[in-house]
DNA sequence: CTTTACCTTACTGTGACTAGAAGCTTTATA
DNA sequence: TATAAAGCTTCTAGTCACAGTAAGGTAAAG
């Protein structure tokens, strides 16, 4: 199975495919060509990254999750606190969020939005407005 | 005021400061000896973006807003029509990390967590389970 | 005078790709 | 059979918003 059907099977992008060969996470055979070869079981691990990566585990997390997932005799509660710890901060995004949602929606309830000059958004962006210790943390 | 102490006064980094000079979001003038100088103006801009970029903004979007607020007779619907835009765009990432969340606590809630391998992340992340319009979008 | 703190520019690295160029190979159509 | 199209290869550079480091000049304190 050439690049373009492994991208097909796995929903991933042949650039995606290469670069994660290129970083040593899934690596193909290769075919009299020169071209990659990709087996059921390539097409496998790429879903099981392309799943890991979509629950928001970065490359790293998925390269020890593989690695996991091809050792048939550890333990489940590795892959548990793994998964725990990743829970954790998403749980943390998630009040972030919530915090940056509540001001701008606060902002936005009390701004007029018409063709006059006045403007709260602005007054909050430019005078010092509250600023909790959720804030403090990093943004994204 | 060097660019030491305009970091204290605005909470910046003398390197994120630089940086926005790098990129022509607020530039300095200079001193003599070619160390930056910033006035109360220059304070203030600054200070204004970081609580832009602390609500989420992108340094485009701070560019933009940093125009309208320099601009005295731009109408608050402007503004405001920013503001809800990034506000939807909060309030879909945060959509998406719940759908992450009740995924990834379900899936821990399933796994026993002991030295067997059974592991009910692992089939989760190898298997194809329920896969939602929101995991569609792109997640971070 | 020396130490320390601060300033300058310039380059590299981060994460996870994406885009594009230049050039092979394979497949489909005329 | 010729040719065009799609698909494959490697390589480089760009993205975002900085942070880290190096190598060196300047300023203030003791």
């Amino acid at each position: 199975m050439n690049i373009g059907d492994a991208a097909k099977a796995t929903g991933l992008s042949a650039k995606t495919i290469r670069y994660y060969e290129g970083i040593n996470l899934v690596v193909a055979d290769r075919s009299g060509n020169g071209y990659r070869n990709y087996s059921d079981a390539h097409i496998h691990k790429l879903r099981f990254v392309r799943r890991a990566r979509r629950l928001g585990f970065s490359i790293d997390v998925c390269r020890a999750l593989l690695s996991l997932y091809q050792d048939r005799n550890r333990a489940s509660s590795e892959v548990k606190s793994i998964a725990k710890k990743h829970l954790g901060e998403i749980e943390a995004k998630i009040v972030e969020l919530q915090n940056l949602q509540e001001t701008l929606s606060h902002l936005i309830d009390h701004c007029a939005g018409d063709d006059r000059p006045d403007c709260p958004i602005m007054d909050g962006l430019s005078g010092d407005f509250n600023e909790t210790a959720a804030d403090d943390r990093k943004l994204h």
